[in-house]
DNA sequence: CTCTTGACTGAGG
DNA sequence: GCCTCAGCCAAGA
């Protein structure tokens, strides 16, 4: 099979599998990294059919390290809860040293 | 094919 | 620093 197979939400959904514990990235850092940098919004799309894969969606927020879908999750805290789960300090929905906990795709992976 | 929607981002006031 | 507007792109109806 090609390579090139893989959809766009396969290849969102590959990446943000091999985020690692304890780190967070961003929508716009997963699309650059596929090479669809203005596609942005596509990943966060492409995070609704992450339910039921072993996606850990909670780790993806936007490029400020707020937590925009968190509303897409069970309760109205469980991303939060989630990602302090990590050791990540997450106040008012938005997570405390962004940059420190930040894990850029194109960087290191 | 056309229109709408959206877990985004950057620029401007 | 906060709010608003516009651009971007893929999937679904």
């Amino acid at each position: 099979m090609k390579s090139e197979t893989l959809n766009f939400f396969d290849k969102v959904y590959d990446v943000a599998r091999q985020i690692p514990f304890g780190r967070v990235t961003s929508y716009g850092a997963i699309a650059n990294y596929l090479g669809a940098k203005r596609s942005a919004r596509m990943v966060g799309y492409a995070m609704n059919g992450s339910h039921g894969k072993d996606i850990p969606a909670h780790r993806v927020v936007n490029r400020k390290g707020l937590l925009t879908g968190k509303h897409h999750f069970d309760g109205t805290n469980l991303m939060q809860q989630l990602l302090e789960n990590e050791g990540i300090v997450v106040m008012d929905n938005q997570i405390q040293d962004f940059d420190k906990f930040f894990w850029d795709p194109t960087k290191e992976l």
